[in-house]
DNA sequence: CCGCATGTGCTATTTCTCTCGCAGATTGTT
DNA sequence: AACAATCTGCGAGAGAAATAGCACATGCGG
């Protein structure tokens, strides 16, 4: 089964994890900085060699300082994330979650996106009667 | 700020309210039942007691049994999630999330559903240009 | 060369999660 | 009425998570 990524992290290692996916890669300075609640900088580095360790992300050096990068890249923790909120929203149902989207559940959307929507669903119509 | 529902629960509670969102309603058997592990009963119905102590769920009394209802109703919890999501994974772009579904993201679209998502679409269009 | 600012690694402690066993209540059955 | 089955509530113990303090490394301006 494809258990969701999340589903094995605890509560402030997925905030973490959120902030990286976010940003796309962050040092211990900016992960604290995104953090609720003020933790010092001692605790933002351990969690995230915790979350090294854990195999959750990795952190190239630059310069002096580390940057982390989720190991799993943003595409596959997309992919996996938004399956999990259909399933447990939506029932499952992908065109419930796009009603939503259109709805303005998140944002207003302008015309030139309603637009560009419009173009992928033809394209996404054709390729699915081929 | 409109912090998550989701933020400030642990793992395994972060679980239970999944299920309880998937099925509207659920007696500690059936949040059993879905929770991996094999967890004991007595496990099961004590977290179902925090959560409730908490405030992230209620519950009716159903003969002999509890019947869980999350206290947060559903379209709430999942305004607020879908928000989270296209945050973190779509850079606020509702747009791009309706890209990502129109992609087959989740699950592979039929031709009804995307005729059913063409309407509402021309249906946004004409709300946003009024 | 020396102190200062900024980083990291390690370790300890407190707090909270997770788990289950046992006792008591309610319903249905013989 | 006594029994079994099924549920809830409570308390407690092992374990994980969250936090922070202290020591050491590195780069930089006087």
């Amino acid at each position: 089964m494809a258990t969701p990524l999340h589903a094995a992290l605890s509560r402030r290692e997925r905030q973490i994890m959120d902030i990286l996916y976010r940003r796309g890669r962050a040092t211990a300075g900016e992960v604290m900085e995104d953090l609720p609640g003020e933790p010092s900088s001692s605790t933002v580095r351990t969690q995230l060699r915790v979350l090294e360790a854990k195999g959750h992300v990795r952190h190239e050096e630059e310069g002096l300082r580390y940057v982390y990068i989720p190991a799993v890249p943003r595409h596959a923790a997309r992919k996996s994330a938004v399956r999990h909120l259909v399933e447990t929203f939506f029932d499952g149902s992908a065109e419930k979650a796009v009603a939503a989207l259109l709805g303005g559940e998140a944002a207003r959307l302008s015309d030139e996106e309603l637009d560009r929507i419009a173009a992928l669903l033809h394209r996404a119509r054709k390729e699915g009667s081929r």
